[in-house]
DNA sequence: GACAGCATGTAATGAGTTACATGATTAA
DNA sequence: TTAATCATGTAACTCATTACATGCTGTC
């Protein structure tokens, strides 16, 4: 009996319902789109396939690349039978995994420049992505989508990541301020600040609006 | 030869630095504050002190609670100083898991229901998580925090997830207005709608802003 | 005193990552 | 022709999740 089929095997399945592809090409093309909304699945995208065959959503064919082998996946109809069935279903909650935000909540067992140093790497990790799904995009003016009938789903998707590596600009920008006014990074408790803060949030107001700019 | 310590590892030392915890304290820890910063090592932490023990970084002692075995877990100083040193590294960059957005880049093998639906289910879940931050910070005013003097780091912490739930609403708002265009989920490429925002992507202008309340 | 639920932990399984191996292709 | 890099995949290992086992605690 097969594994169970996970979220990154319904990935796969996606990226094998656009064309067929060796297992190669599914960890590169991983590495370009899925990276923003499942970025466990990048490596593991050897075994994936292997798994869809197994339970008869996807065949494989041995088409040797000179003296290598070279096996290529492609969808079968149950295949995406599967994947319409999928498309119906709940998907799970979405999680964030930023080890600068640990930093911060644990930030009393280092120093205040630690803490900002950290709050920093944030802040230009962001700006990286946000470059990168830039620079994919504006390609795609010039017609240099490699799936341009599809250029309306993955545009769309983009704005989410833009939206996301902007917040987290803007709330590394406010977190900065606000530590500003800290003397040493543990012991501090309810500053005045953070009782602001506390109000806000209680009373379901926004926060980054009413604090930045208003120069502490 | 130990295993490498992880971000996992260190969290759970993080957690340790605060008091000592059994490790069935650790894990109902985790699922509280961990969870918003590091989700994946909310049922692992079984395995995670043990580790730490290993390193010299921990000490264990078995205090049988009647009968049954109940080991808790101290930080030694060699713990607290290897998290000094962590605290000095650079964190990873950050990462997020959203099968919701997976749905949208390859809602082309499903209904523009099961889009919407999966929309649905991305702005509920935020909106949940939205509420139980809130109502744990608000719990907060009354000097309900179980750790007094880290008060401004939690709530500092905390402001982030409320920013990310904001953003995750406001956005999916934003997503159905624009597949509310859409005759179907397929084919359409760029649209007049695509292209618009393309425009605004290249010239590295605000997108929700723009486009939201300036209907269709 | 029986049942539900909390507290505690181990074991088994499956997922994800890293290291490695090796053939093809291109650049110098 | 050597070196570098790309393409291709396997194997080993570590991590994470799930299932299970068992004892305590309260309550009706």
């Amino acid at each position: 009996m097969p594994a169970h089929l996970t979220t990154s095997s319904y990935a796969t399945l996606s990226l094998l319902a656009l064309r067929p592809w060796s297992g190669y090409e599914l960890t590169e093309q991983a590495k370009r789109s899925l990276r923003f909304a499942l970025p466990k699945s990048e490596r593991s995208l050897y075994s994936e396939p292997k798994k869809l065959v197994e339970h008869g959503l996807a065949t494989a064919a041995d088409e040797p690349a000179g003296k290598r082998p070279r096996t290529v996946y492609t969808i079968t109809d149950a295949g995406r039978d599967a994947l319409n069935a999928w498309m119906t279903t709940r998907p799970t909650p979405p999680q964030l995994e930023a080890e600068a935000l640990l930093r911060l909540l644990f930030a009393d067992n280092g120093t205040l420049d630690d803490l900002r140093s950290a709050l920093d790497a944030f802040a230009e990790d962001a700006a990286d992505l946000h470059t990168q799904v830039t620079t994919i995009n504006s390609s795609y003016l010039d017609g240099d989508h490699p799936f341009p009938n599809r250029t309306h789903l993955s545009v769309l998707f983009a704005t989410f990541q833009l939206e996301l590596y902007d917040l987290i600009e803007r709330w590394t920008e406010f977190a900065k301020t606000e530590i500003e006014q800290w003397p040493s990074t543990d012991g501090l408790g309810t500053t005045p600040a953070t009782e602001q803060i506390l109000r806000l949030i209680a009373d379901n107001r926004p926060i980054l609006e009413n604090r930045t700019s208003r120069n502490q």
